[in-house]
DNA sequence: TTTT
DNA sequence: TTTT
């Protein structure tokens, strides 16, 4: 279909610390839940409520999946952008289930670390504030601080 | 929690006619489903592949869902913004089962429709672009079309 | 124009206090500026660069800027959701001017607070999360806490 | 800055042709307008008003600027996701002006088509849909309908 | 299972 | 003018 756009954006935080495996490839991905909820004062008892949503983040992504790895743990806030994807696959009893996951394709999404925790220290120290991955396709081997030198294209004067 | 945003963007076809029903506070609510999909050539073999993703709708809001039953019919192809979020339901048998939708509820949420239908000239002629529903609590009987006046200032100097 | 969408969002620091001002209507507006910024590694020299943009803020709304005056200050860091707006001004020569600005409109857009700072204290105290107003049109004099109740509906049985 | 976002996302119509000239690297980018706008009702007169917005879209990206140059033309509508970035120029009189822009730049942001010219089925038919750029550094120099075969991994299994 |  |  041309045309089409399948895009979450969420913040929140992290539920557990993420899972990190190889995949087949060799590339890493990684999984952890988020959630983000909404609080409110029920109109009738004045009463607060609260209603929160888990969200299974995937990061197919081999400098992504690093990065969750490296820097991220339960309770971090961090921002998500992926697309949408409903995996379908078979319960012990051999029936149909179905999960819907936000992804972060090789080459797609972003994630954003939004606790002030800050760089850590040391100079010129890493800064992983907006990790994005647009490293291109190809052996990208180096540290994934520098992939960022792909991203912006310092040589144009705008 | 403090500082949680939800937000789902999606660009794609309805897959049927919108459902519609009255909930118990007598408001309309509607469903429906969206396909995005994404097409590429595989790098290897030089075909082309395609894959669909299907993300159910449901429209807790009285005037979207109006204008979900008297405009959007199977094929449209709309702009959707809601939030997302996983259900728990029972199956036959008693087990349980999650479905992940996009929710627009009450005063929340955009549905904007993409067909270049358009309003086709003639004075008056009926737009119904964006169609979020800001229309305030309360009862607002007017027909949907007027409510867009309650959403943007008319008498603010920018 | 059927079907169009204006919406940016930005995640960044307040450059300083919000400036807050009643409009002829008695309403407050509040303005303020918010900077993002990315950061690289140049691929040639392997130095650190670092470019912020700056955006003004606008915000035409009672209760957000409410919130505005309340809790923003200098330094902040806040979600922002709004729309595109260039407003026309004449400089002191009578030459046209324009200015780009992110404008939340009344009962549109969002300002989330993602500071950590909590929610301060007091019993039951207030949670300002997610601040967007969807208040409803005429008279809301209720202090800006109990609107949300406004915006989730906690009859519907998810 | 850590963790910052500069997002922007319009559906318009374009205003004119796409200008697309080689920069100095010998890239090529793009430049059009983009309208979006609003209708609604005049509370007190009741009348039809409307408000357009223009967007500056500058794309610096090689492949996105060849798919604006190729399918892009006046009256087209897109879906445009990019960053914003006010750039400051001299006019003729020597004084600062400042002209705010959504950005595309190299890898990053969309590029998507709305009107529904479709692939009209048959076999092979050319679907343009989201045209984003990941296809990565270096020399990409087939066509831009291959480069989606870089943007999604159809070698993991789901 | 997070956070406020 | 922010922040890291």
């Amino acid at each position: 279909m041309a045309g089409s756009v399948n895009k979450v954006i969420i913040i929140g935080n992290l539920g557990a610390d993420p899972e990190v495996k190889a995949m087949p490839s060799g590339d890493r991905m990684a999984k952890f839940p988020v959630a983000t909820s909404e609080t409110w004062r029920d109109r009738q008892s004045g009463e607060r409520r609260e209603k929160t949503e888990w969200h299974n983040v995937v990061i197919f992504n081999e400098n992504l999946a690093k990065v969750a790895e490296n820097y991220l743990k339960k309770g971090a806030k961090v921002y998500i952008e992926g697309s949408l994807q409903t995996r379908k696959w078979q319960d012990q009893n051999g029936q149909d289930r179905y999960s819907t996951e936000i992804v972060l394709q090789k080459y797609r999404g972003e994630l954003t670390m939004l606790d002030g925790k800050g760089d850590g220290g040391g100079s010129g120290g890493g800064n992983y504030g907006r990790m994005d991955d647009r490293s291109g396709g190809g052996n990208n081997d180096r540290p994934r601080e520098s992939f960022a030198s792909d991203t912006l294209d310092d040589d144009i004067p705008f």
